[in-house]
DNA sequence: AGCACA
């Protein structure tokens, strides 16, 4: 891989992010925008002066971590362009999952050492920060692979969604009542000859990143997860 | 440019 040498894991590392944005809202929407790639176990993201305007996402699989170099490359996220490289060395959170987790003692600081002593014998997976609503109905639904057309490969970002696996039933107007509740939204276009599928538009990538994030597998019905991808450019 | 997890 051209990534700069470094070989693919399960985590990401991204650099050239904006460093105005605060720490919080930056990991939630690195949250958000990731997460369509797959499961993500960690976000972190420091704002010490070594560590500012970086960040790892800590994916489970492997795969998703390439997908989100390949095709988050450059993505411009709050007006920059994000520089995407695999992780240099694993993540602990990853370490935790595999089993192969011991705190890092005599490193560098031994003001690490007082931390590590109260450190929380946490289990599962770490937080993640929490997204922004939907969260209720249904769940996590991370990506739809049935009659997506982009089933293997996530399509690159856009502003408009493909949104399919709608109830034959379902109006513009509901879909609206949905998807303008994220910021950015524009329209709800549907297709009369084609019932099942819309397209709903945003005014850039990022904004339509976060409502298909927020309501991936929305249960329309129980039958009716909706499934949300990038529309094809 | 800069690779951490507190």
């Amino acid at each position: 891989m051209l990534s700069g040498d470094i070989p693919p894991s399960q985590t990401i590392y991204i650099k050239n992010l904006n460093e105005k944005i605060k720490k919080e809202e930056l990991k939630r929407s690195l949250y958000c925008l990731f997460s369509q790639y797959g499961k993500i176990l960690d976000v972190v993201a420091l704002k010490t002066p070594k560590l500012r305007g970086q960040a790892w996402v800590a994916f489970l699989e492997v795969t998703s971590a390439s997908n989100a170099v390949r095709q988050m490359q450059n993505f411009p996220f709050y007006d920059k362009p994000m520089r995407i490289q695999y992780a240099k060395t694993k993540s602990d959170c990853i370490a935790k999952v595999e089993g192969s987790f011991v705190p890092r003692e005599k490193k560098r600081k031994q003001e690490e050492r007082a931390a590590d002593r109260k450190r929380r014998t946490e289990e599962g997976p770490q937080s993640a920060p929490a997204n922004g609503g939907a969260a209720e109905n249904g769940g996590r639904t991370t990506s739809y692979r049935h009659g997506n057309p982009n089933a293997n490969e996530t399509a690159a970002p856009n502003n408009i969604l493909f949104i399919e696996n709608l109830p034959h039933e379902t109006t513009s107007a509901m879909l609206e009542l949905l998807f303008k509740q994220y910021p950015g939204f524009r329209e709800v276009r549907m297709i009369d000859a084609k019932p099942g599928i819309a397209f709903v538009e945003f005014e850039d990538d990022v904004q339509s990143s976060m409502a298909m994030q927020a309501l991936q597998g929305f249960k329309v019905t129980p039958q009716n997860p909706m499934g949300i991808s990038f529309a094809k450019k």
